[in-house]
DNA sequence: TTAACTATCTATAATCA
DNA sequence: TTGATTATAGATAGTTA
C-alpha cells in the first residue's frame, strides 16, 4: 500500500481524477455494507445518500431509504406534527418544545458566538494543516474563552431531559 | 477481539440489549466517520439518517443532511435532470418523485427552523466539551443536524484548501 | 475501463480499569 | 455505568493483470 515509510499527513482530498473515482468507489461500497452491518447488528433503521462529484447518486437503506427518511422528515418542534416515530415510540412533544424554548432563550448570543468561530475556524485551519481532521480539535485547543456562555445553558438543558424524558429513565440519549 | 478461536458465523443481530447498544453507539460513530471520510477523499455530497432501536434519530450530512436531500440536482451553475438514482444494499430503488416530493413539503418548515439552528455551533462545542463528537448530537435535541454558520465556514475554507492543492475551482456547495 | 492482490491501515468486540 | 486497551477482523491504496 504504502511502500514507502513516509509520514502519513493525514487523509485529504484526491486530487487525481482516476484514483478519486476508483476510491470513491471502493469506499461507497465499503459504507453501505457498513450501514448494511449496523442496521442488522443493531436493529437500526438507516437510510444512506451519496452523490459522486458528478452529481450521481447512489443510495441504501434499511428498510429502505423511503422509509427512513419519510420517519426523519420535518424539523422537530415547529407547528408540524413532530415526525412519526416508529412503531412503539414514546411521544416526543414534551421534549421538543422544551428544547425549542431553550434555544430560543440563547438566540440572543449567537452573535456573540458568530464572532467567536472565527477564531475557531484558524484552529481548524491548523488542524487541517497539520493533516487532521477539523473534527479532531478538540475544546483545550479552541479555548475556554470561546467557548459560549450558552453552552452552559444547553448543559444545564441536558440534565434536565435526563430527568425528564417521557419516563424513559435517564440517559438513554447518551 | 475474540478470545475463543471460533470461526465467525457472520455478524447476526445482537441478542444482549446493553451490547447492542453499545454496539449501536460504535458502529455509529464509525459509519459517519467512513461517511465524512467519503466527502474527504472524493469530493462526495453525503447524508446518513439513523434511527436507533428507540427511535431515536441521528444524521450526517455533508455539507448538511438537508443539502444532500433538498439538493439531489445537479450543482448549481450546471442544468440537469435530476441524478438517477443506483440503489445499493437491501433498498430498492429510490423514488426520486416521491422522495422530492415528501422533502419538499417540510422545506418551508425547515426554513423556518433555520432561524433557530444559528445555536447548534454552541451544541457542537458542548458535545465536544463532554468528549463527543457533534454529530452525537440527537437530532430531537438539535432539531435538525443542519450546521449553519460552522459548517459554511469550514466548507469554504475546504474549498480554499482543495483549490490551492489541486488548482481546479471549488465545487459549489449547498 | 474493471478485477484481484496484499501490505498496511482502520474499526471494533471483548475485556479491563 | 463510561473510558481505555488491545487483539483480531475488516477495509482499502497502490499495484498488477
Amino acid at each position: 500500500m504504502r511502500p514507502l515509510g513516509r509520514t502519513s499527513k493525514g487523509r485529504q482530498h484526491i486530487d487525481n481524477k482516476e484514483r478519486r473515482q476508483v476510491t470513491f468507489t471502493k469506499r461507497r461500497g465499503g459504507l453501505f455494507k457498513k450501514a448494511s452491518e449496523l442496521a442488522l447488528l443493531a436493529g437500526a433503521s438507516i437510510a444512506v445518500v451519496v452523490f459522486s462529484e458528478t452529481n450521481l447518486a447512489y443510495a441504501f437503506g434499511d428498510p429502505s431509504v423511503d422509509a427512513v427518511l419519510l420517519s426523519y422528515g420535518p424539523v422537530p418542534g415547529e407547528d408540524a406534527e413532530p415526525a412519526p416515530v416508529h412503531s412503539g415510540g414514546l411521544g416526543k412533544d414534551v421534549d421538543l418544545e422544551m428544547l425549542r424554548q431553550a434555544v430560543g432563550e440563547t438566540r440572543a448570543e449567537v452573535a456573540a458566538e458568530k464572532a467567536r468561530m472565527r477564531g475557531i475556524t484558524a484552529k481548524i485551519l491548523q488542524a487541517k494543516a497539520e493533516g487532521r481532521f477539523w473534527w479532531d480539535v478538540d475544546v483545550g485547543e479552541v479555548g475556554e474563552a470561546e467557548l459560549p456562555e450558552f453552552a452552559r445553558a444547553l448543559k444545564e438543558l441536558r440534565a434536565k431531559l435526563d430527568g425528564h424524558a417521557n419516563g424513559r429513565p435517564p440517559r438513554q440519549q447518551q
